[in-house]
DNA sequence: CCTATATTTCTAGATTAGTCGAAATAATGA
DNA sequence: TCATTATTTCGACTAATCTAGAAATATAGG
């Protein structure tokens, strides 16, 4: 993971309503949730939140699948590992 | 830490500048370094520099201190640490 | 007091992000 | 085929961020 990469995931896991939907996909499981499934717990305008979980997809914090007429998403555990390594190893070095 | 406290941090380490500014200080240790230092060392214009710094602080990810005429940034080491326990705990569960 | 050094504040332009209604697309089932 | 449901794309707007030169501030030393 590059610096470009770690600094273009923190950003988008720094915005709430992002942050949140992360949340919510990590407490849904392996098998994610659907974007209405969402939307109706966050409570985010449709349009909204398609922006928001497309930027997300774009740097690899979650995937989309589609099933028949809904969209599942589904975090991706290892791009935030990925990340939190980078933390600890670039950024916790010299730490007491 | 709350919600709006972790994005407003991870907002604040997803930019490329801030973040190669935040592993310079790690790497820098726990004296940190002067902002003169950070900018010969990183090559980004004072002004820029410095708001870049200001926004870092008032998130709490480094402190600033004066020393006559110098301002020595150090990083929080525990600030970065809240960051990666609340993403450990609050993101990662259920993970395999 | 004056000059040099370190850093910030001011200002302004350019770019990017966030928001959301309305229209478009896609798939299902009657 | 038609209506319904799920989601996205479009379009438009506002707000925030990024950038950096120029001026201001503060401090040290001569």
């Amino acid at each position: 993971m590059t610096h470009e990469e770690v600094a273009a995931c923190l950003a988008e896991l720094g915005n709430t309503h992002r942050l949140a939907v992360f949340r919510f996909l990590v407490k849904a499981g392996h098998s994610g949730a659907p974007v209405g499934e969402i939307q109706k717990a966050l409570g985010i305008p449709g349009s909204t939140l398609s922006h928001h979980l497309a930027r997300m997809a774009r740097v690899g914090l979650i995937r989309q699948e589609k099933h028949s007429r809904t969209i599942v998403c589904i975090p991706e555990y290892q791009q935030l590992e990925g990340l939190i390594s980078f933390l600890n190893k670039e950024c916790c070095a010299g730490n007491s």
